[in-house]
DNA sequence: TTGAAAGCGCTAACAA
DNA sequence: TTGTTAGCGCTTTCAA
């Protein structure tokens, strides 16, 4: 009944004018005052606030747009909304910038009509003063789309020229989770990760392959044929990955996989080949999900809507005109109870 | 290098009037055209199209919402985006929205500063042509500030004169949950739900708190002092809660959380505790979240991104004037391995 | 079916 | 410090 924004319905919606008026100035004063310049004095800011507030007057941000050709507006990209990465991460944007008084315009791209349509159309044309990225696997082509846009590009995993990232050392981390493995005794490491197919500037995937590779040469390790699985990123492609996996002639003792949902699909595999975690075999996640810990599942943490954060942070500077620099945060390896040395060690 | 987005820099963005020169049109044809309107032959349709192509034009929301005084976007409003309920809600809203030619604008509400000033100022105003609401906690002041937007207002889970509502049978949805540990032979049983002082037109947990306390009552069951436990909806509340339960001097066989992640916290104090699920206490919780089957949580499963398909379909319905019903979607039991009878049933 | 012209409600030069 | 005056780029009468 009387909280701050109920207002009579009777009248129409108060324009500047009628601000002006009532503050008896210009309407160029009342939107000096109103944005806060500092060519104004106080009284005069004083009374126009004043009438601002009687009047219930709120700028018309078309009107405002038109006029100075900026949206206030940031256009977020993500290829999901339900996976908790993304809900994380965009978490940590939406709360930046909505502190920094912007917009936040949200697409989802889960497939690849949504993708080919928003590159082919590129909507955010005209209505962002910048564009985030978060985790979207894009080429070339598509960069210079989004470099077509004519504002700054921020990311949260997508390195491209032209675009500032913020993410974390993927290469390093999976590294560190294979090399657990290794450590651990084991020597049939299988991989959980994305499709083969990733687009260039989708580096994520790529770089957590690289690394699980990398520590496997390291260790002398062969990777045999089928030891690479695809779990696209999901619960069930974890979980038919695993089942893949277990059904090779000579399965793995030890998984590693590129994120703790596709982990989990993996331990729910397990179980259901009667078959136990880590007694027969072991499996590391990524990413250290809020329900890694019910599951005691070993992983990789990363800070996730830190990221989305920093990378909210990064786009705003360089719209206020300023360098940036890509930043990558620190990962660190969670110890639980899904890894152990294998049954009996090889070798 | 030949995406359709990517343009050479060099020119500047086209205006209306280029494209009408180019057509031999006037402007406002051009706006006919462009916009699909009846009014335009075909030859000339098709010329305005050709010369809007050649010049890569693209219409400026800025002005075409200053003139037309329609914002072609809704703002959509949650408590949170990093929960799974929300993130599928959400995306379920976000793919009708886009698909019907509508912005997403987005806000999240994580605390109460962030609500206060969102009610106070009610930054949506003059911005959207409606407003989505993803199962906030509002009261009566909230609703009516609301309304004060005067565009239609939609949402998933909240009731209230003129908002138009999706949602589920939250009380009978309880009562099923609650009335299977009773059939299971249960006596204590418990609840962790939300906070006690939830505004009215949140209804969601004070449905579900009616529910159980109504198949309390049926199977003439009492309630004893602290069975009513607060997990604020999130893991770690649960987990909160499920310890505090288990302090009781009389702690109770089984628990009915009102979501999944409060169920799965549950299970992780249960755990801790030393003790066993099922043998020692049940859990039974609510949604049916992704990885409730990994932990083999029996629960009630709601369609969740569906209703936040509905819901944004239900809110384009009455911005295009129609009227709309609210509508309930249907739940069902999903028997896991959380529930059981108790170790010896008491009565 | 098309065009002319008047706004929509601001912001930004420029002047004072 | 403040006011005057052009626009910003569309949509929408109203007329033809």
């Amino acid at each position: 009944m009387s909280v701050p924004g109920a207002r009579g319905t009777g009248s129409e919606a108060a324009d500047i004018a009628a601000v002006a008026r009532r503050a008896g100035v210009s309407t160029a004063t009342v939107s000096r005052a109103l944005r806060g310049l500092p060519s104004v004095s106080e009284p005069t800011r004083a009374r126009v606030l004043a009438a601002a507030r009687d009047l219930d007057y709120v700028t018309s941000p078309a009107a405002s747009r038109l006029a100075s050709g900026q949206t206030r507006s940031i256009g977020v990209v993500a290829p999901y909304l339900g996976r908790w990465f993304f809900g994380q991460v965009l978490s940590g944007a939406e709360e930046v910038l909505r502190a920094a008084g912007y917009d936040v315009l949200l697409y989802a791209l889960p497939d690849d009509a949504a993708r080919a349509d928003f590159f082919g159309r590129l909507p955010l044309r005209r209505r962002v003063d910048g564009v985030l990225v978060l985790t979207l696997p894009v080429d070339e082509a598509e960069v210079d789309a989004l470099r077509g846009l004519n504002v700054p590009v921020g990311s949260v995993g997508v390195p491209g020229s032209g675009i500032s990232c913020i993410g974390i050392d993927d290469r390093a981390a999976a590294r560190t989770a294979v090399t657990h493995l290794v450590n651990l005794g084991h020597a049939g490491i299988a991989l959980i990760g994305g499709g083969p197919s990733e687009p260039i500037h989708f580096t994520v995937p790529n770089d957590r392959l690289a690394g699980y590779r990398t520590a496997m040469a390291d260790a002398g390790l062969p990777v045999p044929t089928g030891y690479e699985a695809d779990g696209a990123f999901t619960y069930a492609g974890g979980e038919a990955a695993m089942a893949g996996l277990l059904a090779l002639p000579d399965p793995p003792t030890a998984v590693f996989a590129q994120s703790d949902e596709m982990a989990m699909g993996a331990l729910r595999a397990i179980r259901r080949a009667g078959l136990r975690c880590p007694e027969d075999i072991s499996v590391i996640g990524f990413d250290d999900h809020e329900l890694a810990e019910l599951v005691e599942l070993t992983t990789i943490a990363q800070p996730v809507a830190e990221q989305g954060r920093r990378a909210a942070q990064a786009l705003l500077a360089r719209i206020a005109g300023a360098e940036v620099v890509d930043q990558q945060l620190p990962t660190r390896l969670v110890l639980r109870s899904t890894t152990s040395p294998p049954r009996r060690a090889r070798r």
